[in-house]
DNA sequence: AAACGGCGGAACGCAACCGTTACGTCCTGG
DNA sequence: CCAGGACGTAACGGTTGCGTTCCGCCGTTT
């Protein structure tokens, strides 16, 4: 019985309002004001801000990023890499991703969600790019999927959502020769 | 005039405060409670909340790394690894730069001031690194400083500050190897 | 001994937001 | 045509924090 368009609207306002001040100064005032919206609709539907926010975001969040299977281990992370780049370039995912990670530090709750919203798939994407590697011999067998995850995304999020240097042309591609190099020397090591 | 004990408590109030509540959250009155302090001494100090944060984490985030210097690349890497793994390590750290780095993007004068705290000092460190390696002939003479400092901090930041999941014991000789391989690679693509 | 000044504490007026309630309007379905 | 329900608006009492002011205490300095 609840107006979609008004959800919809609700929605919008607070995935911006968590851009520009944050969560911790997210207030439902706000996002009634900016939804044009009064706040006995956003009650009507959520009965307060966390769970508002959590389930607005998960909703966001769940929406899963194909596998990749280009057929080679460089168009798999290539093909990621351009998605996580363009991903993280939108200005509303930059702001809102690290600054709910930083709350998810502190508030158990948060953490879990993100935690089964993102973490879950993107292991699921790193085991089965790990491991269609190692099918083809493109990887050693004992490259670890978990340090593959963590070099893949961590120098993407650390330059564009922490550093946020501006991005020379061909720093992708230099990015995706290190990675590359990186994995396979993983396993050598055992 | 003003007395440095209480100046001391208000600059650990502040930093216990920030980690717990964050940047957003934190509040005078919840300092001057914790640091045991009347709000007038806090005022007497600085003028208001934003200059007081950043003049204390500035203050704490110049004491400066020192540059290494093992004489070999291998040596230098592990170092620098082991220091911020530490760094990141710390309950308090590794909550308070989170938050401000997600601060940061939508505050200029947070920036600015972690740019210049926190940016600058990397950036020499890189230089230097990559610098004394490719003197010593270990990595290749078109290295790129800049993409070394974020496969470097990339992975570890991601791991401690954001994904925040346990690091087995070999997980940092795994990442040193990667990151090793990854640097000399890059240059190979020019 | 007296003056000075930082100190904690308490209270100030002001603003924002909380979550709830009451009201009048409008749209929809029976 | 009428009932129901979601809507916006406005107001509620209560809380929290701001930045300021005034007080009385107490250790230093002179």
């Amino acid at each position: 019985m609840l107006r979609g368009d008004i959800t919809v609207a609700i929605r919008n306002a607070v995935m911006n309002e968590l851009a520009e001040v944050g969560y911790g100064r997210l207030s439902i005032e706000a996002v009634a004001r900016r939804a044009g919206v009064g706040k006995t609709a956003i009650y009507r539907r959520w009965s307060n801000k966390l769970e508002m926010v959590l389930e607005i975001v998960s909703d966001v969040a769940g929406r899963s990023v194909p596998l990749p299977d280009t057929g080679s281990f460089a168009g798999d992370l290539q093909l990621i890499m351009m998605i996580v780049h363009r991903a993280l370039q939108h200005r509303i995912a930059s702001q809102i991703i690290p600054d709910l990670m930083a709350e998810a530090a502190r508030n158990p709750q948060i953490a879990e969600t993100l935690q089964t919203a993102l973490r879950t798939h993107q292991q699921a994407v790193g085991e089965k790019l790990v491991g269609q590697a190692i099918a083809r011999g493109e990887l050693p067998a004992g490259t670890d999927p978990e340090v593959a995850v963590d070099m893949i995304l961590g120098p993407l999020y650390w330059r564009l959502a922490v550093s946020r240097t501006p991005m020379p042309d061909d720093y992708l591609d230099k990015l995706t020769t290190a990675v590359t190099a990186a994995l396979k020397s993983t396993a050598e090591t055992l």
